[in-house]
DNA sequence: GACTTTCATGCAACCGGTTGCATGTCAAGT
DNA sequence: ACTTGACATGCAACCGGTTGCATGAAAGTC
């Protein structure tokens, strides 16, 4: 843990390294700062927080420890004026029962998991922000894992927060099928874009999204599309490509498929050349950063969108922030993670497994980047 | 908890409800699923995972839990063979040393909590990366609160937090400097752009990078820029200003504020009348999502970037994704995250709080939307 | 061979809660 | 007045580890 000494671009302050303060570190009544303020702000100790434990607040109020438990547990159990006496103890002498204790007896310790391959994929964030609203509403924390796209991590986090978590929500998981059942079968787990049955799931069907993106620009006139797949190994890629060739065939459009062999945007801006030879006059892009390359380089090769050309993308996790707006589709990471959670919970109280498949259906949204050829 | 049933799109299984298999709760040797396999995946009962306790495992070594206890904490306290002896038990039986008892007993739990405003926010998710990581390297977990930019909600999470973690990284807080050392004063906390003395603070200077950007369009030949600014009770929005004011009059350069209200991508296009009516040749946004709604505006009335006008933005989100793609001042975002937690644990580890202020410079990052006038 | 010293291990208390059961009190039932 | 039951509270065991101290055996010293 050196790490901060050498990569320091600039210690405003230049006092460093403990600096142990007179008095001793066990007398400490409370977690505080102390040392002589001589002069700017030196070095302090660190002072244990002592809680105030049950016991001390059983022997304020005149009760027995448990009493004072049954006050904060189950006050149903007590009669009212034991309650407000334990409950004014408590408050005077600032109470608050410790969680890992708790835990330890109860066996339930309000935290469940969230892991995902990548939390800097635009994709994730409100899927986590919306994993966290619903935890909180139920009083649970939220450990956050990420494994870099690394089955290994991955593995490596499930196995860290097995022991402190009552269930884990495993966001497109890269692990293999093997490898999530054996981990279901030592904790609650829930799984977003992953079908594995027997494992309570979330899918978010982009299929349906997809096809009524062929669908529109079908309408629109348009012949010969082009689908710029993204990651082979994607289940969301599979899922796309299929719903694309289904609908295009229903609709007697001609589809080919050029690939975004790489990460997103560069990937997209590359695909450019092959995408116009194909001589479609509209494309759909995996997800909104492969289009949003396409979208860049087609306006380096001077082709108007949607005037020339018309692109959709998936995902909808650009907003509206392109120009012109990017057509997309719906992506619903908010409601996946906000599900996901909330089967979980579910899960952990029912004290039940349920076989749940729950698909989120997408759609269209029409914005600037598709027109009538 | 019902909130499942009212927004499911598709319950691909009918099978809803827990039922309950044969078996009694309380005699399930280990979590598993279990139920007849009767037709599809029948709901299955939790058995709670019981987990191999430090008993087990000294019977079976025919050793005393402390002992086995030390062989996994201190182990060079006993004779190799002992320890080799208790290992061979412990892995036959499949022990785990449950976090939770150790941390009751320890008083340390290695967990750490971060807390940002809008997970959202393309600024944070690369911090967040990176000091789950670095709390990775230390075996540390992290829990992860989101406050919706909601002082009250940063508050409820800290107290939530504070019985569960060792210590604090607070991000972007938006809370008063009188809750945050009281806060301080609970358990040992560590501020990412917050500049409060006495408490460690990683600070990220974007004044450095902005004034850089000015420099660059002195040197470019402008001599009337637009500063859009952001939230005006922003402490990064302050800073940069300064700075821009000071650069600019360094340079003999006129300077105009042009407010974007509002969040960032819609204020940034609707504030583009406002920016050309300045007379001005170049404009530096708050920050990147501000500088692309610039941009479509920009593009909207067919003023030409980098031709008729230049622009740099501040954060560098987006990568180079824009067209053209935007000069942009680095954000360091990720080493705040990394470094904060590093502090933070080297605190925890030393048990004293150091008046750390650690500043990270930033610089301009020059791409194509700025261009000689 | 008696006397330290060293070292491995066990004992038992402790961390701070929860909870099944026993006890005691008081009011209702007959 | 005596039984019965309901109810409020306390006792003590328990959750699963850690750790200071005691113990006893082996090794070292003279």
């Amino acid at each position: 843990m050196q790490p901060v000494a050498c990569q320091v671009d600039e210690w405003q302050s230049g006092i460093v390294g403990a600096r142990i303060a007179g008095a001793s570190i066990d007398e400490a009544a409370d977690f505080m700062v102390s040392g002589t303020k001589n002069r700017e702000f030196p070095d302090t100790m660190i002072k244990r927080a002592k809680g105030v434990t049950i016991s001390q607040v059983a022997d304020a109020a005149g009760v027995a420890r448990s009493s004072v438990s049954r006050a904060f547990t189950r006050p149903d159990m007590l009669s009212p004026e034991t309650v407000e006496r334990i409950m004014k103890a408590a408050e005077a002498l600032g109470y608050v029962p410790n969680h890992t204790a708790r835990a330890l007896s109860t066996g339930r310790h309000g935290n469940v998991g969230l892991i995902v391959p990548d939390i800097a994929n635009p994709f994730f964030p409100p899927l986590i922000q919306a994993a966290q609203i619903e935890a909180d509403r139920s009083d649970f924390c939220i450990f956050l894992g990420n494994t870099e796209e690394n089955p290994k991590q991955e593995d490596k986090l499930v196995g860290r927060f097995a022991g402190q978590v009552e269930g884990l929500v495993l966001a497109s998981s890269r692990l293999s099928d093997e490898r999530i059942r054996a981990h279901a079968g030592q904790l609650p787990l829930v799984l977003i874009n992953r079908d594995i049955d027997g494992i309570p799931r979330v899918l978010i069907d982009s299929g349906s999204g997809v096809s009524q993106a062929v669908e529109h620009l079908a309408k629109l006139g348009h012949r010969k599309i082009v689908y710029v797949s993204g990651p082979s190994n994607s289940w969301s890629n599979k899922q796309r490509r299929t719903a694309i060739r289904a609908a295009a065939s229903n609709l007697g459009v001609a589809i080919e498929t050029v690939p975004a062999v790489l990460a997103s945007y560069n990937s997209g801006r590359n695909a450019v050349s092959a995408i116009l030879a194909t001589g479609a006059t509209a494309a759909v892009a995996f997800d909104d950063l492969t289009a949003q390359g396409v979208l860049a380089g087609l306006a380096e090769k001077k082709v108007s969108v949607p005037g020339d050309f018309s692109l959709i993308g998936c995902d909808d996790v650009l907003g509206a922030v392109t120009y012109p707006a990017l057509t997309s589709v719906s992506n619903r990471s908010m409601e996946a993670g906000r599900v996901a959670v909330s089967l979980l919970l579910d899960m952990l109280q029912s004290r039940a497994i349920r076989d749940v498949r729950y698909v989120l259906e997408t759609h269209l949204v029409v914005r600037n980047t598709t027109a009538a050829r």
